[in-house]
DNA sequence: TTGTAGGCGTTATCAC
DNA sequence: GTGATAACGCCTACAA
């Protein structure tokens, strides 16, 4: 494989003349130029950039850290984190922490072993314990930090999140336009932290007197004839479904048990995947803006990576999408 | 940051004795090993891969390209290459194409850059100009190369790809199976080639005296009623689709035409994600062993890499998961 | 069992 | 405008 000498060389010019009209540092006399082009195509010189990184002590690669892949919500912010970085040509290493066996401080080994040039880290990790360990690494060694999508408290490195207050409320409001003021919430078992954000949002947007439905689906089960029965109980004419394949299991159930949807009971969940598309009935969702919420955390990562001011927590404002469920 | 020689130094070693007492390549005294350890536990030293990558002129980091990653398929197969190659410790680079703006040549300067260790295309550039390039990089840069999931013969580099007629004839099978025995294909615009598979499987599995009825979805529409309309023209009880979206649409649309799912038409997909197991009603469907294919592709990778042997071509043997819809 | 020194391909600091 | 030379951090012949 050519090599920069090898281009020098044949071009009769020294390395660093090669190096410096690459990268556009200087100008080179018309005929220098023409001379090195011709090197380059006649040797099929390709840059080394691992020789740079090593030099400049940088690399162009960002990790994503998320617990899996295959999953509509993680590809989806992946793909947007990609396609900001790839528009400033930067690569993406993906990690799924359940295939990598390492402990957290083997993650960050990790990470500095490949010397990335920032890290973004999805809706990971809720003991504080790493933290530490990513204000370690963001404080410490300097390697830019994005913690997308776990709402906690501002400390120290760069948050960026969906409004879930906001996300609740409008949900809650939405229902309550369609005239369905008993309004139950369901969701798989959650961080207490986050269902008191939905429950705020709930509460501003609800009446007083109405007493709040919070049920809780087992993380073995999908939602099913026993969930609906509490429903029926409560008499409860709308739900709010923190995940859509739990929203998909309830309309599916609601079907069978000859419950009417949107008429009888409306159904929304939180998240606008394919899965709310296709669902029969299309199910009506919060947007949490899923693959802005990557765009953002790349260029959160990249505004760091240039010295660039950046928000320390960025908020991303959700909105409904309307469709058949309610 | 520590280094090799920092550690060395502290250590009262030298560097190459630590390189080689971390490289596991010899044996060193007990007091050295313990002064080594203590060295690297006090200076927090973590080895430096771009480094190590450069002089041994190899790395461990593999390219994963294809078109989009927040897409069922992809980001299962992609899941697969992931977690067989984290179990040998080698990072993924994902580049979706549709990111890129970069020609063949421009993508394989970038894999030639980064010195990946090898190159994972799935279900990519149909033209055969690029089939050139890849064998370009596989012959030519010797770069281990594995071709996922394009139906194409064999042509110098490896194939890994699920058996498209015999995915076709178990379908088909099914239906026939289930008394339905006027079966009708649905698809979305596909190449010549790959409709000729199915087509295969599917003579393989009918009766002769039956017509086929293939019906092509237009790329911008969704199933609707006029597509349902010639299904009843045609008499049709049973449709293969050949892709889930697809036949989530056909169902939606039957149902309001108050066509029953399965007794009036069955309806089978194509893939076995998330998508068939929340459909209304749920859809039986050939599973093709998407994380499968994953982990295979990123198996012929590593054993390129190792110079162990490897299959030129390997066929997944496509399975029936049943549901609702048959 | 351990040490010395050269080089992987680049860029950066000088000097000319 | 251009060139020589020294790093970046690691591995590895070869030497001791």
């Amino acid at each position: 494989m050519a090599t920069l000498k090898d281009i020098a060389k044949h071009a009769n010019v020294s390395t660093c003349t090669v190096s410096r009209y690459l990268n556009s540092n200087i100008v080179v006399k018309k005929e220098t130029e023409v001379r090195i082009e011709e090197a380059i195509k006649k040797l099929g010189y390709v840059p080394n950039i691992i020789a740079k990184s090593l030099k400049q002590q940088e690399t162009s690669n960002v990790a994503v850290i998320l617990p899996k892949l295959n999953h509509l919500y993680y590809s989806e912010v992946t793909s947007g984190i990609s396609q900001t970085l790839a528009e400033h040509h930067y690569n993406i290493f993906i990690y799924e922490v359940d295939n990598l066996h390492l402990d957290e401080e083997g993650i960050m080994n990790l990470m500095r072993e490949n010397m990335v040039a920032g890290i973004v880290f999805i809706g990971l990790f809720p003991d504080t314990s790493f933290q530490e360990k990513i204000k370690e690494v963001f404080l410490g060694w300097k390697i830019p930090v994005v913690y997308t999508n776990r709402c906690i408290p501002y400390d120290g490195f760069p948050l960026l999140y969906p409004n879930l207050v906001k996300a609740s409320k409008i949900g809650t409001e939405h229902l309550i336009k369609r005239k369905k003021e008993k309004i139950a919430f369901m969701h798989k078992p959650l961080p207490k932290d986050l269902l008191n954000q939905f429950l705020k949002g709930y509460r501003e947007a609800i009446n007083r007197d109405h007493e709040p439905l919070f049920i809780e689906i087992s993380d073995d089960k999908n939602v099913n004839k026993e969930y609906v029965q509490k429903l029926i109980e409560h008499q409860i004419n709308g739900v709010f479904v923190l995940d859509e394949k739990s929203a998909v299991y309830l309309t599916k159930t609601l079907a069978k048990s000859n419950i009417q949807v949107p008429y009888d009971i409306a159904v929304l969940s939180l998240g606008n995947s394919l899965i709310s598309e296709i669902s029969t009935p299309e199910l009506t969702c919060v947007d949490l803006q899923n693959r802005v919420l990557g765009q953002k955390s790349a260029e959160i990562i990249l505004n760091q990576i240039l010295n660039k001011t950046f928000e320390d927590v960025t908020v991303l404002e959700p909105f409904i999408v309307e469709r058949e469920s309610t």
